[in-house]
DNA sequence: GGAAAAGCATACGGTAGCGTATGGAAAACA
DNA sequence: TGTTTTCCATACGCTACCGTATGCTTTTCC
């Protein structure tokens, strides 16, 4: 007892933090809890997310919820902590410098947000992003996010040959397309959507 | 009794739905309420419009609510309505065709939305971009908001002389950049945020 | 001035959610 | 095998809501 912490242990590896080999049975869940957590943000924003529908959808009970996490503020932060890790990798991933092609990299950035695909990472995105509007942590989380991207695509405008002032606004102008595009209601504007947004991309990309 | 309409017979004029001329005294609120919700809904967000709370904030209890209002969902449909008429009259204002500074039109439409002022305006269009993505009547009146933005800020770009598929991009262009602008963190990205945001207008606007 | 309606307050039942307390089962350890 | 720790279920009190019922007060109308 008294084993409330905000964060629990955590025992390191992936699986089985027990220490015998064998027990792959009633399968405890360390961080299972802020992945469900991620998936209800995306549907149902920061309000939807309630510790009890949680533990439902988790097939336990609030008491198991509280003994991993402190509370729902807790659980809120780990969310918050795990998203931004995940996107921090992943603009790693995708703006990585590779000489030559800086520009289909670009077209790359904009495309992987912008499509049917990637809906679900979109979600939690706009989630996020209006959760921020009411909480100061998540401010604070996507502003991290925010100017580490920023950072990222101003470097291939600048290894594509523009200016640093150019490149700056360049990268400001593709997220906030990015981000917006996926705000808008538009899908009744045009027949091809695609060359649509095709334009769009060079607009932002090409000099 | 028995009373209880959708939208109550709102007496057509603006002040004093009473037949005689002179009664300037309790002040009942005909669409009051939908102002004062509007104001909560730019705050906290559709979930923090909650009748008891907004009847506090009137000044009464929940019994004048629910004289006014059939339940909570009418009152949301009254928001979108008054939310709806109001951007309609706003962008045809903004956009109304004068021969010859077209491309200034444009930029105004751009910084009506982007800077300090306005701060408000686009707190109620975040607002109701994050309520669509989870109710198909916000949704619908986002569309139609859409359509109807995106039409008019075509047409400028065709009298400034654009082609019309050029006109349609630029026009998904510039709405995107200015939703997805407000969406952003990017205060500590440069110190010279303004000519950032004249650049970006720049490319979105000029040939 | 008195009846009728408008506008609002108060009180009630019901649900959903947070966090706590406590006990029980299963695993880990000795 | 027995004890301790881990993990979870159940039950409770509390608050914030929604929507209804009912009654009171102020206008409005005749």
């Amino acid at each position: 007892m008294e084993n409330k912490l905000v964060k629990p242990p955590m025992k390191s590896s992936a699986i089985k933090p027990r220490s015998r080999a064998a027990s792959p049975r009633t399968q405890l869940d360390p961080e299972r809890w802020v992945d469900e957590a991620i998936e209800v943000l995306a549907k149902e924003g920061v309000t939807g997310l309630r510790v009890e529908v949680l533990a439902k959808r988790c097939g336990v009970t609030k008491g198991s919820f509280y003994w991993h996490f402190k509370d729902r503020q807790a659980l809120l932060d780990a969310v918050l902590e795990q998203w931004k890790i995940g996107r921090i990798r992943d603009i790693e991933k995708t703006t990585a410098v590779t000489p030559g092609n800086e520009r289909d990299q670009l077209h790359y950035a904009i495309e992987v947000y912008g499509a049917s695909r990637n809906r679900k990472g979109m979600s939690i995105e706009l989630a996020v992003r209006d959760w921020a509007r009411h909480d100061s942590r998540a401010a604070a989380v996507v502003e991290e996010v925010d100017l580490y991207r920023l950072e990222c695509t101003r470097k291939l405008f600048v290894a594509a040959g523009m200016s640093d002032a150019e490149a700056k606004s360049r990268s400001l102008l593709l997220y906030a397309c990015v981000f917006g595009l996926s705000l808008m209601h538009y899908a009744h504007f045009d027949d091809d959507l695609a060359s649509l947004k095709q334009r769009i991309a060079e607009r932002i990309v090409s000099n």
